[in-house]
DNA sequence: TTTATTGTATTATTAATATAGTACAATAAT
DNA sequence: ATTATTGTACTATATTAATAATACAATAAA
């Protein structure tokens, strides 16, 4: 599990994306155990506090939910869980091609590159 | 001019973003002179400071250059604009196809799911 | 019953950003 | 010659994020 922090944006916003993304991919199943907190920690290489500031945020949302003493886990709303995927994937779109209009480079030729890129990939 | 600024992210490296994409998509042209520090960071509603460190940065890699009264000025070196611009729409799209990635959206469905979005567009 | 693990809370300290306010030297404009 | 504008530098302060070090209550596990 590789969690690449980088420094350019809060630890805590990172963690909560990594999260939320091992959820929608399936890395998580819905009512998997997380690690602990203290675990979690360790593995990212960030305090514990840090960690705890992450999953309280996923608890809000209602991504996860904590039972005292056993642990935490992830909700068993499948729908949720998708609703969220797409919600997400949509974002990264609309985000990808704002940014592409930024730099000049609108829709079309947008894909044509993004085609192109994926031809040059060995695979 | 909207800058957009949010609170995710550190603001002068926004600005610095902002700034680098108003040049590469021809917003600014090569000599083109800036307006002044305080006239930027008025527009942009931050403090004078942090509009001088995101210039100094930007002159730092050689895209603009500053005389010592008279002003700033966009670099006149055609080839490093486009040289960027190349390089910053590579990035977007490989960070665009790895965080798809991470929703478990591979390849050929992403694509799918962008061309889609622009036809769902009133154009 | 005892122990270990869990989530959670608290206080203190450090580092990075951003702001505020001021100042100065160089020079273009007057 | 004088004034205004420019980039630049400096000190101080506030806020946020992250870390460090503990502590405690609930309960699962022994």
């Amino acid at each position: 599990m590789s969690w690449n922090l980088d420094s350019d944006r809060p630890i805590f916003l990172q963690i909560i994306q990594k999260i939320q993304t091992d959820i929608i991919s399936g890395f998580y199943q819905p009512g998997d155990k997380l690690p602990s907190v203290r675990e979690l920690a360790s593995e990212a290489s960030v305090n514990p506090n840090t960690m705890q500031k992450a999953l309280s945020e996923l608890e809000r949302t209602g991504l996860v939910y904590s039972q005292r003493t056993s642990g935490r886990f992830i909700t068993e709303d499948h729908k949720m869980i998708q609703h969220l995927k797409s919600e997400l994937a949509q974002k990264i779109i609309e985000e990808f091609l704002e940014h592409m209009s930024q730099l000049g480079i609108q829709r079309e030729e947008a894909i044509a590159l993004i085609t192109e890129t994926i031809k040059g990939e060995t695979k």
